[in-house]
Formats: structure tokens, sequence, C-alpha cells
RNA sequence: GGGCGAUUAGCUCAGGGGGAGAGCGCUGCCUUCACACGGCAGAGGCCACUGGUUCGAAACCAGUAUCGCCCACCA
């Protein structure tokens, strides 16, 4: 029965991703009896396309998800995507500008249009990528964070919070980045150490002789100044208190306070106060009443406020007031000084600190909540490390800005009254104020990040108490990376908790970065981006998941590279093509005896259905501890090492020999193997398992491998007695094998082999014969306890026998003697390692019995090695003697 | 300034109180009827450093060094 000789993976993928919609597999039935399984897809963004970091993340949840559907659970894995407000409005303001088009000649409406179009015509660019990954979404539920229900969720919270006074309206210091023209909240602003400038500006007196030096690493903001601050404890200022200094150029006079805020040690003791521009002096400035004077634009240009300069860029008007102070005399002196100063997180922008007035969320109270979900483990954060970076957050929190001066987004449910100064909040939109006024919105919108906070319960249909909600919330599990563990996930559990009294999720697994080859994070200015698309082209979309997962250990950055990609698609080919072997041993026609039903199991047959037994056990027990490198490496491992390298080899002879017995039970297990171990496979490699599946020639209970029950521990046979058999066996063909490959023995020469044997192992041995004569190509073999071993021959030591190949004719002797040697003194370290061991006393009576016992047996068995070994180099040194 | 993580074979990384592991690479042999995207056999490591705990430390603790990351309003 043929299977072709190469796998195609573009083909094969696409064939039965179309399938499994089709059949309507991942669509979750909310009906349904069996158990809940949900995750929630971290959205991403609508003008996104796929990179690495989705990549990894979607196989992760793909994972998770597609083990338990085959592990009886109702599974809803939600699908959806964010309208990422600040990121999307500059994308179609950008394509917008190519055309000549600006957004305000355009005007608010139609931009959004714009948008909308834009959405239309490439939103769908990255869920299609998700399903190129072949992740397993319920896409009949796919949500938008601007979709009709989810825009009610964000207003319903925004009403309610507003009504709980845990949403407020005030004017503070912001972070604005003048090119997105917008206010930003903390976390969107990134911070970069800079090695900048400290300028030391004179400020003179207004009515006596003399200055005070202030220190100031923006000396373009001086002409926001409304006081100089020091600390009311430095004696070198407390005369100067209360006197009052003048603004260069301006000549404004600006009085001098004390305040306990000022550092005396820093720059010169003495802090100019910007209270429009900067957040200190802003507190600062509250405390003493100083007025407010905002000395830049929106978009950071200098206001008429700073005299000859105003209309400059923020940063021309730096070097201007630089070269001007020093003209005067006015610059002291100039330090190199290191800084962290704020980009935006979208635009690279640098951001100012901005006087403005901002719609806030007043956080602490939901943040208390927060902490306690996690403390007593109703979230639990997978690896447990980040957990002290979500307390500390939680801990510090400052109230969130959440107004956003961006058109693209949920617009802010407030309206005002022109004539009547009412404020109405709701969440249908009113027609007319009580005093039958005319009403106006609230131009601003919301942060993205409010509407991804109700992500977990707005896309199951909150507000409305529906079916899906009630049995899928809490989800279980939230997969995404630490990046966003304080925009997102903090987030959502704060507001997951306020308003479904439940935690969104019980886990979240939070995975590391993937890097470039040389650990470099991957970015398009750097030009190290890779494509997990292209990738998938390359070497098939399972590789690139298998590789994702063998590669996903907790905690640490994944240095990713299609090299690595590369050595798991021989994997992939491997298992293409043990599957071919497996097929093409199959008789045309043959019926498949169901393995129960078997009654001839040999020895190697009952140990590679013991070893599938415990490996199904390990898959299970690794993905619940969302261990997938570990997953994925005992995968591996067992396919590769035990089932190809051993297990296929081994049942050659049965199949080409003639006995009729052994050959159907080897086929048996043959097939059931290879069906378990696809099917552990599966949530890793989706396509080539369905792929070679479906060609298996038995009768199946389901139509598709993804809905097929996940192994357990009981579809292989737990049988300790056969592992250990094997192990005998194995040990005997090691053996000659390491004779054979160090001595260089032609495998073209068939030689015979001798085994002296201790307790029982003779009796293994010969009711093996077949796989030792195969694997070590060895014509004659003599098995027994008591047999004489010749002189001149090559030996190899295991636990319970004594190997020899006669070297008569075959080789140099003197290359036995030297391997004997390397191998006595390799010996000899050990042996003196262990002997010190026994000989302490504190060791024999302090460690454990069992430990005590286990190296006085090592001991005792490396010490007859060793005798053995050189008894042996006796014989051949003999030899040698007799030659010559 | 605070916090976190890393340091193990040439490379990339697992592991986690009693025998140093994997993949890739390397060396030798093998064009054997599933696979050369293969098979077999090897070589290669004071598990960063210094102390401590322990009968026993690569692992636990403290400190040091180097690298990386996160958080932070000292102008």
């Amino acid at each position: 029965m043929p299977i072709d000789k190469k796998f195609n993976p573009g083909e094969v993928e696409k064939k039965w991703y179309d399938y499994w919609l089709e059949k309507g597999y991942f669509k979750a039935g909310s009906g349904s009896e069996k158990p809940a399984y949900c995750i929630v897809i971290p959205p991403p963004n609508v003008t996104g396309s796929l990179h690495i970091g989705h990549a990894l993340d979607i196989t992760l949840q793909d994972i998770m998800i597609r083990w338990k559907r085959m592990s009886g659970f109702d599974t809803l894995w939600l699908p959806g995507t964010d309208h990422a407000g600040i990121a999307t409005q500059n994308v179609v303001e950008k394509a917008l500008l190519k055309d000549g088009v600006d957004r305000h000649a355009l005007g608010r409406e139609k931009f959004i249009e714009k948008v909308w179009e834009w959405k239309a015509q490439y939103g769908g660019t990255i869920i299609n990528q998700l399903k190129v990954m072949g992740a397993s979404c319920d896409w009949s539920r796919e949500r938008f964070t601007l979709d009709e229900g989810l825009s009610r969720a964000v207003r319903e919270v925004f009403v309610r919070l507003y009504g709980e006074g845990l949403i407020y309206r005030g004017d503070y210091i912001i972070n604005w980045c003048p090119r997105c023209h917008t206010a930003l909240s903390d976390l969107e602003v990134e911070h970069e150490d800079t090695k900048g400038k400290l300028y030391y500006i004179k400020y003179e007196f207004a009515h006596e002789e003399g200055f005070v030096v202030v220190a100031t690493t923006r000396p373009e903001t001086y002409f926001g100044d409304t006081a100089v601050a020091v600390n009311p404890e430095d004696e070198r200022y407390r005369d100067i208190i209360g006197k009052t200094v003048k603004l260069p150029v301006l000549g404004r006079e600006i009085p001098i306070i004390a305040d306990e805020f000022v550092d005396a040690t820093f720059g010169t003791g003495a802090v100019k106060v910007t209270p429009a521009h900067d957040p200190n002096d802003f507190e600062i400035a509250k405390r003493h009443n100083l007025p407010f004077i905002k000395i830049m634009t929106g978009d950071g240009r200098m206001t008429g406020e700073t005299g000859p300069y105003e209309g400059q860029d923020r940063f021309e008007c730096r070097k201007n007031v630089i070269r001007d102070l020093e003209e005067t005399g006015r610059l002291e002196r100039v330090k190199d000084h290191d800084l962290a100063i704020g980009h935006c997180y979208r635009c690279r922008t640098v951001v100012e600190p901005f006087l403005s007035k901002q719609w806030f969320v007043r956080i602490k109270p939901l943040s208390e909540e927060a902490v306690s979900a996690v403390k007593d483990g109703r979230v639990k954060i997978i690896p447990s490390g980040w957990e002290n970076s979500y307390f500390n957050w939680m801990e510090n929190i400052k109230d969130w800005c959440i107004s956003r001066q961006i058109w693209w987004g949920h617009r802010i449910p407030v309206w005002y009254c022109d004539d009547c100064n009412e404020v109405i909040v709701s969440i249908e939109d009113p027609t007319v104020c009580v005093c039958g006024g005319v009403l106006r919105q609230d131009e601003d919108v919301l942060d993205t990040w409010f509407s991804s906070a109700l992500w977990p319960f707005s896309t199951l249909g909150w507000p409305d108490d529906t079916d899906d909600l009630k049995k899928f919330y809490p989800t279980d599990v939230l997969i995404t990376g630490f990046d966003i563990l304080f925009f997102w996930v903090a987030r959502m559990v704060m507001m997951g908790l306020k308003f479904m009294g439940r935690e969104p999720f019980r886990h979240t697994y939070i995975h590391a970065l993937i890097r470039d080859e040389e650990g470099h994070k991957m970015s398009k200015s750097r030009g190290n981006v890779v494509d997990p698309l292209s990738m998938t082209e390359t070497y098939g979309t399972d590789a690139v998941r298998f590789t994702l997962a063998a590669y996903a250990a907790q905690g640490r950055d994944i240095k990713f590279s299609g090299k690595r990609v590369e050595g798991y698609r021989h994997f992939i080919n491997k298992i293409w093509n043990a599957s071919r072997f497996i097929f093409m041993n199959i008789r045309e026609g043959e019926k498949i005896v169901p393995l129960m039903e078997t009654k001839t199991l040999s020895l190697a047959d009952r140990w590679i259905l013991s070893r599938l037994s415990s490996v199904a056990a390990e898959v299970n027990a690794l993905l619940e501890e969302y261990r997938f490198n570990d997953a994925a490496g005992v995968l591996y491992q067992f396919v590769w090492h035990e089932f190809c390298d051993w297990y296929l080899e081994m049942v050659k002879p049965v199949l080409y020999g003639d006995d009729e017995g052994t050959r159907i039970s080897a086929i048996s297990t043959l097939v059931h193997v290879l069906e378990t171990a696809l099917s552990l496979l599966h949530p890793f490699m989706p396509f080539i398992s369905e792929e070679i599946w479906q060609q298996i020639p038995v009768k199946k209970e389901v139509d598709s491998i993804c809905i097929r029950r996940y192994p357990v521990a009981g579809d292989g046979i737990e049988d300790e007695e056969s592992e250990m058999n094997m192990g005998v066996v194995m040990d005997a063909v090691l053996g000659i094998r390491t004779i054979r490959g160090e001595l260089n023995i032609s495998p073209s020469i068939e030689i015979k082999v001798l085994i002296k044997t201790q307790n029982g192992t003779e009796d293994i041995l010969k009711r093996n014969l077949v796989y030792i004569n195969k694997f070590a190509r060895a014509g004659e073999i003599e098995i027994g306890n008591n047999i004489e071993l010749p002189k001149n021959s090559a030996t190899s030591i295991k636990p319970l026998m004594e190997i020899c190949v006669p070297l008569k004719g075959l080789i140099n002797v003197d290359l036995e003697i030297d391997r004997l040697n390397r191998e006595i003194k390799k010996h000899k370290e050990e042996l003196s390692f262990i002997s010190n061991k026994l000989s302490n006393n504190g060791f024999i009576s302090k460690a454990p019995k069992a430990v005590v016992e286990e190296n006085k047996f090592k001991y005792n068995e490396i010490k007859d090695k060793v005798d053995t070994i050189t008894a042996n180099i006796e014989k051949l040194l003999t030899i040698n003697e007799e030659d010559a």
C-alpha cells in the first residue's frame, strides 16, 4: 500500500485545514455535556501581519487547545483582532498622506470611514495567517474590539466606573506625543538611556545684585518657570528664600521657594519649577499655589509665552536658548549627564510631560483585588518568577490615563451641554440635554487597552448573561508574551474581577521573547526579522511549530533561526519515512488485527508498547505543566530513537521472515504505535499527523485525528519485565557494536561472538538471538554461563555479561589493548571517586541506606569490570609475546 | 536607583543535593531493500568565580564578576 515518496507540506496543509473547517471540528458547543476548556486569543492588531512572536503564541495555544479537545473537553479558542487605536490610525494616516490627503482636511467622520475601509481590505490578513499556522480557533465566534457588542461592554464599564467614582476627569501632567498628538499612559512611554547634558543657568535676582544657578536638562522649558525651589534645610540658600529672580530674556519675576522635594545634593541644589511641563514641578506648584504656564503646543512648538522663540520647534528652540544664554553669559557651565528619555511606543517620538485635561481610572481599588487574586492562587502565573514583577507593578500603580486625542477607537461616552454645563455619562447616546440644549460628545477616544482589558468577558457576550459566558468564563489559560504583562494581563485581571467577580483566567502562561540567531531583538529597523510564513513555506508549518515548541523552555528567550527549523524538518522527514516503511510492509488488502487480539507479541513488541505507555503518561503530565519543550523532547526521543532506530530495525527480520504469527503481531504493534504516536504528536504537528493517520488502513472510530482520543498510559502496555529484558538484549548489541566500531571491523565481515552470562541472562539472550544476530552482524553466537572465552579476542563488559569477539585474523591486537586501557582509565577514576565516598564515615552513617547500597553495588560492579578488563589485557599481551 | 534572569560540550540550550545530558557541529566507518533530511561508533565539560551549609554541591545560601531584561518623576 503506497504512500508518496516525499512529504509535501504545502498541499497537505491546505487540504486538511479546509477539511477541519468544513467538518466544524473547531466549533465549541455551548450545549455539550463535556467539561469546558477555553482560551481567548491575545487579539493581534487588525492592521498587523504575523510575526514570529505571534507564531509562538499561536503554536502554544493551539497545542493546548488540540490536546484538550482530544482529551474530551468542549474546547473554545476564541479568536479576534484589536482595533489598535494609535497604531492603526498612524498606518492609515500615512497611507492617506501618500495620496496627498491630510486627515484633518478629511474630517473625523470621513477619516473613520477610511479606516473601516482599510480594515475591510487588510483586516483579514493576520486572520488568514493564523490559519496557515494551523490555529484551531472557533472562527464562528471571531470578535473585533470595535464590534457592536464589545463597544457596548466598553460603554457599560465606563459608565459603571464613572458612577462609582473610579473614572474622573481632570488637569494633570500626562505624557504627550507631539507626533501622534495624543496623551499616552505611563506604560506607553518607553524610556531609553541617553547621554545628555545638564545645563547650569544663572537666574539674576530681580532687586539686587547676584544670581542663583539652576541646573536643568531641558533649558527650553525655562519660559514656563514660575518659581525656583530649594530645600528648606539647605544652608546655602536659606537667606534667599522669598526673594525673586528674573527669567532671562523675558524678565518675568518668579519667587524662590522652599520645598522638601528638592535634593540639595543634585546639581546646584536649586531647581527651576516648570509646573505645566514636569510632573514633580506640577506637584510643587500645587503645594505652593504657583501659576501654570504652557510654553509648548500639542505639536511641540513654542507658544507666545516664549517671546522671541514663539513658533520654534522644541529641539530647535533648545539649541537657540543655549546659544543665547551662552552669549549673554548666563550659561554657567554644561555637564555630561545620563538620563532616561521617554519615547512614544508607537512612533518613537520623544514625549513631553504636558499639562492637559484628561480622563483617568482610579486604579488602586482595582489593583488591590488583582493582587490578592494572584496571592491566593485564583490566578496562577507561570512561570512564577513573573509574580514579583506583577506585584511590584500593581503595588506602585498610578492612575491610568485612558483618554486619547485620536479618532480611531471607542469614543468616550460623555456629553456636554453648552447651555447648562450639564455632563451626561451614558450607555445610550442622549439626544438633547435635560435643559433642551444641544449636546456635544467628548472628542476623545479611549485607550485601546481599555477595551482589551475586557476581552475575556466582552467576547463571550457580556454584559448579557449568555450561555457562552456561563460555560467558558473564567477561561482556563491565557498564553502571551511578557511584553504585555502590564498592558494587558494585569488589566484583564483587574477588570475581570471587578465586573465578573471572578478571575478572567485560572492560569496565565507567560512565554519569552523570540530573538534572532545572535540574540538580538527582532526589529524592522535592524532588518533581522524572521518571517514565520516564509519559514512555513520553506520547511512546512509542522516543522516551524515543532521547533517553536521544542525551544519554548520556561523563562528564557528563544534564539531562532532557519537552521533550527531545518533540524526539525528532518524529524518530520523521519516520521514520514517510518510511516512509509510501515505501509510498505502491510500487504495488499491485509486486515490489521487489533492489538488486543494479538497473541504472539515478541519481546520487542512488548518493549515498544511499554515505552509507548510511559511516553503517553509523560507527555500528558508535561503538557499539564506547560512544559512544551520537554513534551516535544520526549516525543522526539521516543519516535526517532526508540521507535525508528530500535523497534523498526528489530521487526525487519520478523517482517521478512516466514513466521506468520509473529508477523501479524508485529504489524499490529507497528500500526498501533504509529497511530498512537501520531495522536500524541498531533497537537504539535497537526498536518503531517493527520495526513499519515488518514492513510493508516484500519477502521477509524472518528473522521479526523484531531478529534481522536488523546493517548494515555493505558494505550500501551506497562511491562517492566520486557523493558528490563530488552535492556539486556540492547546491552549485548551495544557491546558488540562498540567493538566493531572502535576496532573498525568492516560491516561486510561476519563475526563470531561469545557471550559469557550470569544470573539468568543466558535465557533472555538465547531467546532473542535473532536481534543480536541482525544488529551485530554476527554469524555464530555462543552464549552460556560456563563457556570458555578465547584468549585472542576483543571484549566488552556489560552488567551480567562479558562479550567476546575473537580477533584471530580480524584486526590489530594493539588497537584493542589501547582501547581497553583507555576504558580502564575511565573506570579507575570512577572507582576512586566511589571508594572515597565509601570510606567516609559520615557518608556511611548519614546518607540514606539506599544510596549507600547503590554505591557499594556500583563499586563492586566497576571493580569486577576493571578486573576482567585487566585480565583481558594480560591475555592479549601474552599473545603479542607469543607472536613475537 | 530598585527588581529579575542568565553564566553547563565548539555553538544553541535542557536539567536541578548522591552516576554530567540533548540537538546541531566535529572525527571515523557504512551508497545494508523507510529515510544520506539516513545508520553505527566515537572525541569533547575543574557545570563563571569566591566563600558557606551538608556525609555529599553543577544544583541550596551569601557575595563577586560579566551579559541581558524589566521597572523608576532626581531637575
